[in-house]
DNA sequence: AATCGAAATGTGGACGCACACATCACAAAG
DNA sequence: CTTTGTGATGTGTGCGTCCACATTTCGATT
């Protein structure tokens, strides 16, 4: 432990390859091929650039080069179409603020949307997609089989895509960002079942799609749900009970939560694997059920009340805006700066309760500005 | 809702400053001059320029921008010395990472410390700053009254200052990051209680400094969670028990622990506010106290040990690197791009568990790369 | 020795902004 | 009529990348 202050940088000017074509005795034009491996440089040249560039350490002056690159490129996203101040709207709003930072770039993103509970449209808007032969695509593999087929077609045609939200490993894409579901799902069985009273009934409620199948994601955290209640053998002290809903059947959702309450067993804890919380809150609120813990995700507004409300104990979300950002800058730091990017970026579970929320969207909202 | 494609981006060229001035008949200095605020142009001109830049809605190439400003400047960051590994690493990373994106700026950082536990070495390390006159000061106030003497000081000599990890309202500086320390000794207790067993012992334990004051932080952190602690009359159920411990004095530390568990009243529950986590860990596991509830701050290695075997229930953290990185931005937007800042910047409190600390952690590497 | 050709190397401009500096017009002072 | 000053306005430079294009080098072939 030292307590004297160190100075990191020096003064010194920094290297410009005006400096390297000066030290080595050859013009910019040689140094840049060199740095850029585009050949045409004798060996012994390139050697002796090359030996100055790593000793004197060069890196160039990143402003000036973003200034210089202009790609004029065309990226697509595809993500569900979305009711306002819904959940896929703050993905759109990272892409839009990535959008913003590149468009110096002179790179574009046109903005497609299906219906999420209909594969149709997301084929529809595939098909729409491959025909324009963009640079890139941005999507959310919502149908997996329909993705995967998506994926390949891109393949085909040289285009790179990049995942956001949920993940399919079968897909070959240069990155996704999203949340690891099942230790999600694992987290909130955790947090519903710690102080939760014995002997009684535990909600598991999942939005469906008209078919009945529920989205890649809500399967997964059910099932991280379902592998804590395994491990700690919670089936012998609550009755885990499902109820799906649909999204578009409000009496018939009453219906099968009445059921269950019907059952003169104590429900006392619920948990809800999408963004609708504040709907099955309203349904309890219905049916006044007001006692019961309840545990959903995505700090969407109307959930953010419910959890200030008491109503709900506590949200896990999973930085949408980041998500949306950060694919875009990963398209971006692949394609014009031709850097590695990771393939598999897990955004971290978040906790939130009803006193640590207003912090929480206040400085993802700062950060997006 | 709808379905369809939008165009948000029309592939047209951005307007220029050149473009400016040919369209209004003039030089790109003098369009420069009235972008700028800098006087010497004509009435008549000035108003001509301003209604182009308004209806065409000019918007400068940032990279261009970014290029052609060369500030030269020096800042200074002062901030607790630190063992690897420790927590004030991972604020300096933050700094570090923020000082690679803005070298080309030509701006240094030179890094001062001072022993966290001695303010007379603050006091020194202040007065060395003060007489190089930097361009600007980043800065904990881990010793408040000192601190603020501080930057009293800087406010004479017209040197902007930014505030990390702690806050200080006396201070008028450019801007603060750090975490909202009631609400996170609040939530520490809230996530501690749930499910504990009642008439026990829970362990108040402080890392305090030889004269056996706490930091800035600690306090107000224990402070939050004694509010949690009376809101919901725990008193009744549970004997609060406070240890200070010391940090250079295991014997002491054990000696005193050891009387509590003397008291035979079981101890359900430990807190500590401080990213010493392990410390107690070790301490009780010496007594061979295994079961007891531990909660703690910082994804410090050895605390994510032990949180992962189990020994530690919840980490909370705070996004240091994220702090540090964000303090050094607000200097240059405000220095540099002349643009406005928050005064006061919350970070999340974030809560950890064994399950989701693994993506935590590696999703702010990644960030930081 | 002259010629050819291919590879190696150099030159210069465009990009787009900010800033220092140069230049200009015009009026007041000498 | 010339000099000096002052405000208004124009110009050049720095940055890295990526071109098109000019020029040089050097060995091989006539």
């Amino acid at each position: 432990m030292e307590l004297t202050n160190t100075k990191d940088s020096e003064q010194k000017q920094r290297l410009r390859i005006a400096d390297i074509a000066r030290i080595t005795g050859v013009s910019a034009g040689t140094v840049d091929r060199v740095l850029h491996n585009r050949g045409r440089v004798s060996d012994e040249k390139r050697k002796k650039i090359e030996a100055v560039i790593d000793q004197m350490d060069y890196k160039p002056n990143v402003f000036a080069r973003s200034l210089s690159i202009k790609k004029e490129m065309r990226f697509v996203s595809l993500i569900p179409n979305f009711d306002p101040a819904g959940y896929w709207e703050y993905i759109r709003n990272g892409i839009n603020k990535a959008q913003k930072e590149i468009s110096d770039h002179r790179i574009i993103i046109e903005h497609h949307h299906f219906d999420q509970y209909d594969n149709r449209s997301f084929v529809v808007a595939t098909e729409r997609i491959l025909s324009t032969s963009p640079d890139a695509v941005i999507f959310s593999p919502v149908f997996i089989e329909e993705s995967v087929a998506f994926a390949e077609q891109l393949e085909q045609q040289n285009i790179p895509c990049v995942l956001v939200d949920s993940n399919v490993e079968a897909i070959n894409s240069l990155a996704y960002y999203g949340q690891h579901s099942l230790k999600s799902g694992y987290t909130a069985a955790q947090l519903l079942f710690t102080g939760l009273p014995e002997n009684s009934v535990v909600l598991l409620t999942r939005s469906v799609r008209p078919n009945g199948i529920g989205s890649n994601q809500a399967i997964l955290r059910e099932k991280g749900f379902m592998h804590y209640v395994d491990e700690h053998q919670l089936q012998q002290n609550y009755q885990i009970v499902r109820v799906d809903l649909y999204s578009n059947n409000t009496a018939k959702n009453l219906n099968k939560l009445w059921e269950v309450v019907a059952g003169n067993i104590p429900i006392a804890g619920a948990a809800i694997f999408s963004s609708k919380v504040y709907r099955l809150v309203d349904y309890l609120n219905q049916l006044k059920l007001h006692d019961i813990k309840i545990i959903g995700y995505d700090e969407l507004p109307q959930n953010v009340t419910a959890l200030k409300a008491g109503r709900v104990s506590y949200l896990i979300a999973q930085r949408p805006e980041m998500q949306g950002y950060l694919v875009v800058k990963d398209l971006v730091k692949h394609l014009v700066y031709k850097q590695p990017t990771h393939r598999t970026n897990y955004v971290p579970v978040d906790i939130l309760t009803r006193e640590i929320v207003d912090e929480y969207i206040q400085f993802n909202r700062r950060l997006n500005e």
